[in-house]
DNA sequence: CTGGGGACGGGGCCC
DNA sequence: CGGGCCCCGTCCCCA
């Protein structure tokens, strides 16, 4: 069963992968791993239906075309289509006679403004942007190779032999592998810890520090988790909600 | 209740 | 363009 993992609180637009942070930590991957468990399996048929694997979303199917991707960061139109339904611009001029308005990418005609505006919106503009849709859900995106990769989380093309667990991505599968055999290849440099996981170690990393990552607004306490800190928010705090 | 570990996901970046 | 890797984040579970 997915988790909801498509529900995207915020988007943090400066994020900024610091690859070194963990250089420092023992890193290795056995070759036994590949060696046990080579390519991946195709997963069956079942696995493959959209209707089998349905992810929960909170992803309108509304406001999917215009969901900024990261080239679109910071330079969101103020109308996105969901503000058009809801809120339809009513002050354009309109046409006295019908088919005046016609839509200059695809020929169509509309009687009033506000028809070709909403034509171009949700359909021939968005093409222009995204041309690449999902057939499994409504994500569009940019570019065929993102939306190769989005597809894989609908097929789910790398299958553990040990469990039949399917996975998007083999490096994902990797991390599951670990699981079985135990492999902890990321080790705290302060203690003797060792994890399968590195976000699993970055996590760990954060209890040794005096001052941990997420703090709160209005107590300055810190957390080694931004759940934590969501925990200790929702529990009241010094917050009058 | 709180803190931490385990497992896992997506998007982004680099090669 | 695709694969591999990384970061950030979430959820679940347990001490």
């Amino acid at each position: 069963m997915p988790r909801s993992f498509l529900v995207k609180k915020h988007f943090n637009s400066a994020k900024k992968p610091n690859y070194s942070e963990l250089d420092s930590t023992t890193v290795f991957i056995s070759p036994y791993l590949y060696k046990s468990f080579p390519a991946p399996a195709i997963p069956q048929p079942e696995i493959l239906s959209s209707v089998a694997y349905n992810p929960i979303t909170v992803w309108t199917t509304s406001s999917l075309p215009l969901s900024p991707l990261p080239s679109d960061l910071g330079s969101e139109s103020p109308g996105s289509d969901e503000d058009e339904r809801l809120h339809p611009k009513l002050s354009e001029p309109h046409a006295a006679e019908a088919e005046k308005f016609q839509c200059a990418l695809c020929s169509k005609s509309y009687s009033t403004y506000s028809g070709l505006l909403k034509h171009k919106q949700l359909h021939c503009d968005a093409q222009a942007r995204k041309s690449f849709s999902c057939k499994y859900c409504e994500k569009e995106y940019v570019s065929l190779g993102a939306l190769k990769m989005h597809i894989r989380t609908h097929t789910l093309p790398c299958v553990c032999k040990i469990c039949g667990k399917a996975f998007s991505r083999p490096w994902l599968l990797q991390g599951h592998i670990r699981t079985h055999t135990g492999e902890k290849p990321f080790s705290c440099p302060h203690c003797s810890r060792a994890f399968a996981d590195r976000s699993n170690l970055r996590a760990h990393l954060q209890t040794h520090s005096d001052v941990k990552k997420y703090q709160c607004k209005n107590c300055s306490k810190t957390f080694s988790r931004m759940s934590l800190l969501h925990k200790h928010e929702e529990s009241g705090c010094c917050v009058a909600h």
